[in-house]
RNA sequence: AGAGAGGUGGCCGAGUGGUUUAAGGCGCACGCUUGGAAAGCGUGUUAGCGCGAAAGUGUUACGAGGGUUCGAAUCCCUUCCUCUCUACCA
């Protein structure tokens, strides 16, 4: 959520830069600001009256303790009035604290100056591609037909078991799968992340402080019995810790990765795309969040996306890097880039990662503040990127891998898998 | 899940309707004292919002939300959480 006092301060930049997300904010921006006045005007008087009312009880009190009855009575009658308005004042001023809540949840983060413009995920400037694509032999196949081939993913069982998306990793997938996530967790924590195991289930408030709530509710899934909602992503409980925490100066920078499931309910997306592992319900990721003082996030952000680069680097997998353009750009986030990871097999580019800095876009809704030396306490900027999501990242693995023979692993997963290759031989 | 006891500042802890302007203690910061330190003494030490150029000042918050009252940490209702016992279980 933006902050009512940066928007007052910063209207005509901030509709400016919002204008590249393709659609016109200043109607709210101004709906937002007239809403603002109202609750000042509304706070100023009720305060003012507050403190009438504050004056007579204790002169009321005082005389009671003095015997003056009468005196009192008097007082007493002069409050129904200041009573009655004061109520009045309150209601005005929780009900233009509530527009302007909700009219702030529909306005999205503003997009840094760099963003470029654009409406589509064709409009993402690629700004780096590495690694090299391999020259498969005749009668490579996707991942799908690789998976049934040597026994590592059955699709049909997860259908039975829960329904389409769900799939189950067997024997030698399952082994690969948890190499990968302990490769990426021990990548993390040698670049001085702190790993957590959080909740994957998370109450309301939650949802809203990371900004799922309201914009993806539909997306989430949700127990009705509990209230509460699937973690989407290990964003959220992780994010979540520091919610309505005061931060010191000598805290930062605050390093987080966490290894969870991601639940996504994916409505509305069927087709061609979601053949095999390129779109699932359940799937498997690992995320690193930080934390950080503003004047640093930006740095911060490129060494996250140094991160990620290095791990696609290190498994061997043909890679670029995109820009994401204001029309792609995620509701909550500055600037975000993406990885993307070239399926030779299926001759096409999959998204594995998003690194975004949300500046204070989420740290508002969380209340997650630090004490600077002199100055009253400020937001952090808060950032968060995959590193990495696992099924598109094994999707490709097995179809840039695969030889006549096999499967092979990279190097650096085999101390992990404990085998260098996958065959049918055994 | 059932019964009971609780939830007060950074921490401990007092407070059952009116100087609570939240006692007292611990911690922390600064100052005095000292050759230096400790002790001692003094001062300060939450957050949000509003007004103000600033100094400052008003208001709100005692788990959360409602209610009663001129006035609520204190009384009533709802709800969340913690602890103990019982039950169940991994």
């Amino acid at each position: 959520m933006l902050e009512i006092n940066k928007i007052r301060e910063n209207k005509e930049s901030i509709i400016s830069l919002l204008k590249v997300r393709n659609k016109d904010f200043s109607q709210l921006i101004q709906d937002a600001l007239s809403q603002d006045e109202l609750r000042r005007k509304s706070q100023f008087t009720l305060d003012q009256e507050l403190s009438e009312m504050n004056q007579i009880s204790k002169k009321i009190g005082e005389l009671f303790k003095e015997g003056k009855q009468e005196e009192a009575i008097v007082l007493k009658n002069k409050t129904v009035l200041l009573k009655e308005s004061t109520k009045k004042l309150k209601e005005q001023l929780l009900s233009s604290e509530i527009a302007i809540k909700e009219i702030l949840c529909q306005i999205p983060n503003v997009p840094n100056a760099i963003v470029p413009a654009g409406n589509s995920e064709e409009q993402n400037e690629v700004i780096q591609t590495f690694g090299k694509e391999p020259n498969l032999f005749d009668g490579a196949v996707p991942h799908w037909e690789l998976a049934k081939k040597y026994n590592l993913i059955d699709f049909e069982l997860g259908v039975k078991i829960t329904g389409a998306g769900f799939p189950v990793y067997t024997g030698k997938g399952a082994q690969l799968q948890r190499a990968l996530i302990n490769f990426f967790l021990n990548e993390a924590i040698s670049n001085n992340y702190q790993e957590v195991i959080p909740p994957l289930l998370v109450n309301a408030d939650s949802g809203y402080a990371t900004g799922q709530l309201p914009d993806k509710e539909g997306q989430m899934y949700f127990m009705q019995e509990d209230q509460l909602y699937l973690i989407p992503t290990a964003e959220v409980p992780i994010t979540n810790i520091f919610r309505d925490v005061i931060l010191n100066e000598n805290d930062f920078p605050v390093k987080r990765v966490g290894y969870t499931p991601c639940f996504r309910r994916e409505a509305g997306s069927y087709g061609k795309d979601v053949r095999g592992l390129n779109r699932l319900h359940q799937f498997d990721k690992v995320e690193i969040v930080q934390i950080s003082h503003p004047e640093k996030s930006y740095a911060i952000l490129d060494e996250m996306v140094a991160h990620v680069k290095a791990l696609l680097e290190k498994l061997g997998l043909p890679s670029r890097v995109l820009k994401l353009c204001g029309g792609d750009l995620g509701f909550t986030a500055c600037l975000t880039y993406d990885f993307e990871v070239f399926s030779a097999a299926q001759d096409k580019w999959l998204e594995v990662s998003s690194v975004s800095n949300f500046e204070t876009y989420q740290s508002n809704r969380l209340k997650l503040r630090f004490k600077s030396k002199n100055e009253k306490n400020q937001l952090v900027h808060t950032l968060n990127g995959s590193a990495l999501a696992l099924p598109r990242i094994m999707a490709a693995l097995l179809e840039n891998n695969q030889t006549e023979k096999g499967i092979t692993i990279p190097e650096v997963l085999v101390p992990y898998t404990g085998f260098n290759i996958i065959s049918n031989v055994e």
